[in-house]
RNA sequence: GGAGGAGUGGCCGAGCGGUCUAAGGCAGCGGACUUGAAAUCCGUCGUGGGGGCAACCCCACCGAGGGUUCGAAUCCCUCCUCCUCCGCCA
């Protein structure tokens, strides 16, 4: 959430950055609504903070003479006797007056704040001067390149695609994945699986060479955090699994659970910058997305993943070299798998509600012959812990300590080992069909080399 | 699952219907003393919101939410969290 005093103070700047995101606030008020869409968004929004303010002040006002009247009966006491009873008489009727006008207006307060920041809510984060404008695929930037993919046809093979391979290596099993939990569930299966823990190994081992402190997160979470980091457990299209009969959620990352940790507190200057890394297994809904895109362990409704969290100071600089931090380790961690990857700069139009900014690593996948997202890092400023309530203590150049202001909060992919596992397959794949283990695995995973059931027996 | 106990400002902790404008301490900050520091003494010191946008004024907040009352940190109810013991379990 953004600070309404934004709303106050530069509205135009709010409509500005609507346009620039395409976002949507109202159900009747979109990009596809005409011209000033955003403006007219921007005007209902402030017509909804003036009508919560005027009945504030109205509440406030009445919530004085309340304490007046309650002050006023200590008096009562040094009246003449014969007078008190009927003093006191006066004073408990005009506060039973105000009492119940109060709670009545009270009542209507609430209300107007929960509707104004029910749609406040929704407005996104600003956005970073450099990130391209722009809502569709091409309006992305690409910043480099790293590796050089395979020369497959040089090798004399066609590439197969990671669900190919890994059938065939008896590494995978959807079908009793649909039979016990459905469709877009799966069983990791014989190295699967100790790939799948070699790459939670090595994300962590990296995260704590940096710094991070490491943790397993709760696989559940409560919706009111989910809503702090800026996810919307409810609604037709949300991502979210919610627990039946419980306000708990599966998580969808651990960005939740890391971010949530600090809800609440004030941190002192000397905490910051604070790092954090927690592997937990993610589950998604996935609701509506199907095809070539979403063939096989690319889009699966339950993976693990290793993340990694920050928290900095509140300004710009502290919080964009930390950004630029996060890309760096998550491109060490696959420049040491060995994949080839380019890195891009996501636009507007594309960057969820909490992000100022967003930088995805997309891994080459010969199998589909194209980039696909492995890995995301967002900086969301202060948009998350305003509503979680995560601040810090600054202390000033003449060592007096300011007010609390918000930390900004970042988020990285160290590994989704679901699409990890994508690329190792395509990428490490061998014209007999076998999957050559990447160096920094092989310790963890006990073999430099996957063939398949035939030689497994043997080998083992 | 059962039985007890406890949640108060950055931290510790008193208060248990109106004198709470929340004692006291620690930490922080300013000052005095000192060559400097420590110790000591004096002062200052919560968060959020609203109004004037300067001094200042007002409102709310004692785990959360309801309730009783003219008036609640204080009484009642529900929930959450933590602690102790018992049971069960990996």
């Amino acid at each position: 959430m953004l600070d309404i005093k934004l709303l106050r103070d530069d509205s135009p700047r709010i409509a500005q950055n609507l346009a620039d995101r395409r976002a949507r606030v109202f159900d009747d008020l979109g990009p596809a609504d005409g011209p000033d869409w955003a403006e007219k968004t921007v005007g209902r929004l402030t017509m909804l903070d003036r009508g919560y303010l005027a009945l504030l002040q109205r509440q406030d006002e009445l919530r004085r003479l309340q304490n007046e009247t309650s002050a006023g009966m200590k008096a009562v006491g040094k009246l003449a006797k014969e007078e008190q009873a009927a003093a006191r008489e006066r004073l408990v009727e005009e506060g039973r007056r105000l009492r119940d006008e109060e709670r009545q207006l009270g009542l209507d307060t609430e209300k107007a704040l929960a509707e104004r920041d029910e749609w406040w809510g929704r407005v996104p984060n600003l956005t970073h001067p450099e990130t391209p404008r722009g809502g569709a695929d091409e309006d992305h930037r690409e910043l480099r390149r790293v590796g050089t993919p395979r020369d497959f046809e040089a090798e004399g093979f066609a590439p197969r695609d990671h669900l190919e391979v890994a059938e065939a290596l008896d590494l995978v099993d959807f079908a009793s994945g649909a039979k016990v939990a459905g469709p877009k569930f799966y069983y990791l299966k014989n190295e699967a699986v100790l790939l799948d823990l070699a790459l939670q190994h090595y994300a962590l081992q990296t995260a704590r060479r940096h710094g991070f402190t490491v943790h397993v997160t709760p696989d559940l979470a409560r919706e009111e955090i989910l809503r702090g980091l800026g996810f919307n457990p409810r609604g037709e299209s949300t991502q979210i699994y919610s627990v039946a009969n419980s306000d708990l959620c599966l998580v969808g990352t651990a960005e939740i659970t890391l971010g949530g940790m600090l809800a609440d507190t004030i941190l002192e200057e000397d905490q910051l910058p604070l790092l954090l890394a927690g592997v937990s297994h993610c589950f998604r809904t996935e609701a509506g997305s199907a095809g070539q895109e979403s063939k096989g362990l690319y889009r699966v409704h339950q993976f693990t993943k290793v993340e990694l969290f920050a928290f900095t100071a509140a300004d710009e600089g502290a919080s964009e070299a930390m950004h630029a931090r996060l890309l760096a380790i998550e491109e060490e961690i696959f420049t040491g798998l060995g994949l080839p990857y380019r890195v891009v700069d996501i636009a507007s139009g594309d960057l969820g509600g909490p992000a100022y900014r967003k930088f995805d690593l997309e891994a080459w996948m010969p199998g589909r012959g194209a980039y696909g997202e492995i890995t995301s890092t967002s900086n969301c400023t202060d948009y998350q812990a305003r509503r979680l309530k995560i601040r810090y203590r600054p202390g000033a150049p003449d060592g007096t300590k300011q007010k609390p202001r918000f930390v900004h909060m970042l988020n990285g992919t160290a590994v989704a080992c679901s699409r990890a596992l994508v690329a190792i397959f395509e990428n490490y794949q061998q014209a007999d069909g076998s999957v050559v283990v990447p160096e920094v695995l092989r310790a963890v995973v006990g073999a430099d080399r996957v063939f398949g059931a035939k030689r497994r027996a043997g080998a083992t």
